[in-house]
DNA sequence: GATACCTCCCTTTTT
DNA sequence: GGGAGGTATC
C-alpha cells in the first residue's frame, strides 16, 4: 500500500498516495522516502526543510517501519522540537506522544545520563546548572588555585570549558596548548577540579550532557548497544550547527544501523563561536560512506530578486557544497540597498517605511528589523518610541535568567535536592538575615571537614558554638524551615509550596518592601512562576523543564514590529525585512574578523545570507555613513557586502547630499578597498561630534583615521580653502577651520566645531 | 552592610 | 555612552 524505498525515485501520485506526501516536491518526496541508509538532505532557506522531515518521521511510523519510541529525532531548540512535535501529531495523532526521544540534543542528552548517571559518578537526581551558577562555581576554583580573576576571568575559563567540552574532550584529553589558553597552562587542571567539584555537588553543565553521555558510550558496550539497537532511525536537524561531541555522540549511535538523516545548511552555518563545526556538513558523504545526498532547491519564500541577492552574495564563499534556489514566485521587487548619513536617520527612514506601509495595510507584525549585534536595537528603540510605533526586541534577558526567578529557583532546587550547594550560597543571606560572609565561611569548612553538603554542615552546627548566637538563630531559622518545606512536597501541590516558601522565607516580604520601580515587575514574575509550575507533574520535572527550556514567551500576536538580531531571526521569516547597519565593522563585525580571519568572514557572509533570505516579498538594506559605537562617533563605509549584491537585482539609493552612491565610487578608486579594514582600523572614529559640544583633539586618534579607508586614495578637493566659508546640509553655515586630505575642520555658526568630509559641504 | 564612586569593556546565544 | 562589577568608605 505504501511506496517502498525501491520506488522512491519515481514519486508518482497515486490514488493510495498517504496524505502526508501532498503537496511535496520531488526531492522532498525523496527526502521522506529514502529511509534506509544514511541520508544528508541538503535544505537551502524557505524551501520546506521541516514539511519534509515531518513527513519523514510520519511515514516512518505509518508504514511501520519503527515505534515512534524507535526514533531519535533531535533538534538544536526547543522551539523546533515543538514544532516537530506538533506537526508530526497532526499526521500521525496520538503516536507522537510515544516519542520519547525526539527533543533538543540536550533534553535527549539528559533523558538517557538519568538512567545511566552512576556510570559518571552521579545520581540520577543530578542539577544543571546555568552559566550563572557555573560562573560562582569557577570564581570558588580559581580562588582556591590562587590565581588572580582579575587577570584571568571566570567567564574565560567557563569558555574555554566549554569549547573543550563541545570537542568532546574529558579534562585529561585537553592537551598542553589549549590548557595554555586559561592562567599559563593551568587551564586544563582547572577544568579537572571544576569535573570533581561538579561530581560532589551532584550536578553538571550543559555540555556535560552530551560528555558524559559521550562518555558512557565510548566505555560501556552494552549501553551503547542497547542504545544502537533502540534507534531504528535517527533524524538530524540543523546538522550544520552541530558540535564535535554531538557529532562522535550521533556517529556512535548511528554506527549499528545506519540510518541517520541529517537535514541542514552549509551556507547557514553562523554558530561556529558557540562550536558547531561546519566540516561536520562538508564531510556527511566520508564519515557515512554511500550516503545519499539530496539537495532541496525549490524555494516557497522569497522572490527572485531576494533569491538572486543572496544567491550571489553566498557564491563568493569558498568549499561550500553548493545549492541553487529556485522559485516560481514573480520577480518582486528589487532588493533597496539604501544609504543614510547616521544611525538616527537610518532609524527615522526605517520608522517611515513601516508607517507607509501600515498606510497601505500592510501587517506590521510581519515586518522586522534584523541588526547583527544587540546594542544596534537602541537606536529603534529610541526612535520607535518617540514616533509611538509599536515594537518588540526579542532577545535580552529571559524569564528564567532574571535575578528573583533565579532566587526563587535556588529555594526550591534546595528543597528538591538539599545537596544543592550552589542554590545554598545563592540565598542562605537572600533577603537578609544575617547570615554574611564570616558564618558562610564557617559552613563552609566545616562542610569541607566533615564532607556534607553545606545545608547539612549547617545542620550540625547547630550544636556547635562555632557561630555567634545571633548566627545561629538565623541559621536554625533557615535549616527548620527547609525540613518543614520539604516535609510538605508531597501535600501541597509544588505551586501553593512555592509560594509558601517565598512567603515564609521572607522573600515576598523583601520585594514588598523594596521601593524601586522593578519590584512590582519583579513580584508578579514570581507569581508567574508559581502558576507555571503548576503545569508540571513534579517539582523535579519542572526544574528539569528550567534548566533545559528556557524558554522566551513571546507574543507574536499582537501588532509589532520585531527588532531582533540575524542570529535570532534564523528559521524565520517575514514579508518585508529591514536589514540595517550594513557597514565594514558593523557587518561584518569588526571583531569577528579580527579574531577569525577569513572564516570568520565568511561566516559573517553566511549570516548576511540567512539575512536576506527571512523575506518574502520586500527587502531593504542599510546602511550609515556615520554610527556612533560606544559613545564615539564612527565615521563608516559600506559593508563589502553591500558591493557583493549583484546589480541587476538591487535598487541604490542614497539620502546624501553627495548625491550618487559616494562609497560605490570610493571602492573604486582601489584595487583592494578593503586592506586597511582588515587592518582594524574602521573603528578610528571618523570626526565626532561630540555631544556635549565642541570637539576633542586626540591625536593618535586622529592617526588612525588617516588610515582608514575613507580618506585614502581621496586627496581632497582642490576648491576648498582654509577660511573658506561653506555650507553643510546638517550643521548649516560655516567655516574652514583647518584641512587634513578630505577632512575638513569647520567652526560652524551653530553648531560649533565639527570635522566633515569635504564632499558633504558645498561652498557658500 | 549599604551606598557611592570608579573602572572596565563592550558580538552573535542555545541548552 | 552605559551597564556591571568591584572597591572604598561611612
Amino acid at each position: 500500500m505504501f511506496p517502498t524505498c525501491s520506488s522512491v525515485t519515481q514519486p508518482i501520485a497515486t490514488a493510495h498516495e498517504p496524505a502526508y506526501l501532498r503537496g511535496l516536491n520531488e526531492p522532498q518526496r525523496d527526502a521522506v522516502l529514502t529511509s534506509e541508509g544514511p541520508v544528508l538532505v541538503l535544505a537551502g532557506a524557505g524551501t520546506g526543510k521541516t514539511a519534509a522531515l515531518t513527513a519523514r518521521l510520519a511515514h516512518l511510523i505509518a508504514t511501520r517501519r519503527a515505534w515512534p519510541s524507535e526514533i531519535l529525532a533531535v533538534t538544536f531548540t526547543n522551539k523546533a522540537a515543538r514544532e516537530m512535535k506538533e506537526r508530526v501529531g497532526r499526521i500521525v495523532g496520538d503516536a507522537v506522544e510515544g516519542m520519547p526521544w525526539l527533543g533538543t540534543f540536550h533534553s535527549v542528552a539528559a533523558k538517557m545520563l538519568r538512567r545511566h548517571a552512576e556510570l559518571v559518578g552521579l545520581q540520577a537526581n543530578f542539577t544543571i546548572l546555568d552559566t550563572d551558577d557555573q560562573i560562582r562555581l569557577l570564581k570558588q576554583l580559581i580562588a582556591a588555585a590562587d590565581i588572580d580573576e582579575k587577570r584571568w576571568p571566570a567567564r574565560l575559563l567557563a569558555g574555554c570549558i566549554d569549547r573543550w567540552k563541545n570537542r568532546g574532550w574529558i579534562p585529561a584529553q585537553v592537551d598542553a596548548g589549549e590548557s595554555e589558553t586559561y592562567a599559563n597552562g593551568k587551564g586544563a587542571e582547572l577544568y579537572a577540579r571544576y569535573q570533581e567539584r561538579l561530581r560532589t555537588l551532584n550536578a553538571c553543565d550543559f555540555g556535560d550532557l552530551l560528555l558524559h553521555m559521550l562518555t558512557i558510550l565510548k566505555t560501556n558496550r552494552e549501553v551503547l548497544e542497547l542504545y544502537q539497537q533502540r534507534f531504528k532511525y535517527i533524524m538530524v536537524d540543523e546538522y550544520q550547527d552541530t558540535n564535535q561531541s554531538q557529532y562522535l555522540w550521533l556517529r556512535l549511535l548511528a554506527q549499528e544501523r545506519k540510518n541517520i538523516c541529517c537535514v541542514g545548511d552549509d551556507d547557514q552555518s553562523i554558530y561556529s563561536w558557540r562550536g558547531a563545526e561546519i566540516a561536520n556538513i562538508l564531510r556527511f558523504e566520508k564519515d557515512f560512506p554511500g550516503a545519499k545526498i539530496i539537495r532541496l532547491e525549490q524555494n516557497y519564500r522569497s522572490t527572485p530578486n531576494i533569491l538572486a541577492a543572496a544567491s550571489g552574495l553566498i557564491a563568493n564563499n569558498g568549499g561550500r557544497l553548493g545549492k541553487t534556489l529556485w522559485t516560481e514566485h514573480d520577480d518582486g521587487e528589487k532588493v533597496q540597498v539604501v544609504g543614510v548619513w547616521d544611525g538616527p536617520e537610518e532609524a527615522r527612514r526605517i520608522g517611515e517605511e513601516i508607517e507607509a506601509l501600515q498606510r497601505r495595510g500592510g501587517h506590521i507584525a510581519d515586518t522586522a528589523i534584523l541588526v547583527r549585534a544587540q546594542f544596534q536595537t537602541r537606536e529603534f528603540e529610541d526612535r520607535f518610541i518617540a514616533i509611538g510605533l509599536p515594537y518588540r526586541i526579542v532577545g535580552g534577558f529571559r524569564f528564567y535568567e532574571r535575578q528573583e526567578i533565579r532566587d526563587a529557583l535556588a529555594y526550591l532546587r534546595i528543597i528538591a535536592q538539599p545537596a544543592d550547594d550552589l542554590a545554598f550560597e545563592r540565598i542562605v543571606n537572600t533577603p537578609k538575615r544575617g547570615l554574611g560572609d564570616k558564618a558562610v565561611q564557617k559552613i563552609h569548612s566545616v562542610a569541607r571537614a566533615t564532607g556534607q553538603p553545606l545545608l547539612a554542615a549547617a545542620a550540625q552546627m547547630l550544636d556547635t558554638d562555632e557561630l555567634t548566637p545571633q548566627a545561629r538563630r538565623a541559621l536554625g531559622n533557615f535549616v527548620g524551615d527547609f525540613a518543614r518545606w520539604r516535609g510538605k512536597l508531597n501535600e501541597l501541590p509544588h505551586g501553593e509550596l512555592a509560594r509558601l516558601v517565598l512567603d515564609e522565607s521572607g522573600y515576598t516580604a523583601m520585594l514588598q518592601a523594596d521601593r524601586s520601580a522593578e519590584s512590582a515587575g519583579r513580584l508578579e514574575n514570581l507569581a508567574e512562576l508559581t502558576r507555571a509550575m503548576e503545569e508540571y507533574e513534579t517539582l523535579g520535572a519542572f526544574l528539569e523543564h528550567v534548566s533545559l527550556v528556557m524558554e522566551n514567551d513571546a507574543e507574536r500576536d499582537t501588532e509589532k514590529v520585531t527588532i531582533m538580531t540575524i542570529h535570532a531571526a534564523k528559521g524565520l521569516e517575514f514579508g518585508t525585512v529591514f536589514l540595517a547597519g550594513w557597514e565594514e565593522g558593523v557587518f561584518p563585525s569588526q571583531r569577528s574578523l579580527d579574531e577569525g580571519g577569513n572564516s570568520a568572514l565568511e561566516e559573517e557572509r553566511r549570516l548576511a545570507y540567512v539575512a536576506i533570505t527571512r523575506a518574502r516579498h520586500k527587502c531593504f538594506i542599510f546602511h550609515a555613513a556615520n554610527r556612533r559605537i560606544y559613545g564615539q562617533w564612527t565615521s563608516s563605509i559600506p559593508s563589502r557586502f553591500v558591493a557583493e549584491l549583484p546589480d541587476a537585482h538591487i535598487e541604490q539609493e542614497s539620502s546624501m547630499s553627495g548625491g550618487e552612491s559616494l562609497w560605490r565610487a570610493n571602492w573604486s578608486e582601489r584595487a583592494d578597498p578593503f586592506a586597511d579594514v582588515a587592518r582594524g582600523t574602521t573603528r578610528g572614529p571618523g570626526w565626532r561630534r561630540a555631544v556635549t559640544g565642541g570637539f576633542e583633539r586626540n591625536p593618535t586618534r586622529i592617526v588612525e583615521v588617516k588610515a582608514s579607508a575613507v580618506s585614502l586614495g581621496n586627496p581632497g578637493r582642490t576648491d576648498i580653502s582654509l577660511g573658506q566659508r561653506v555650507f553643510h546640509s546638517k550643521f548649516g553655515y560655516g567655516k574652514v577651520a583647518e584641512i587634513e586630505g578630505n577632512k575638513l575642520e569647520i567652526d560652524f555658526e551653530h553648531a560649533g566645531r565639527k570635522r566633515v568630509l569635504d564632499s558633504f559641504v558645498d561652498l557658500a
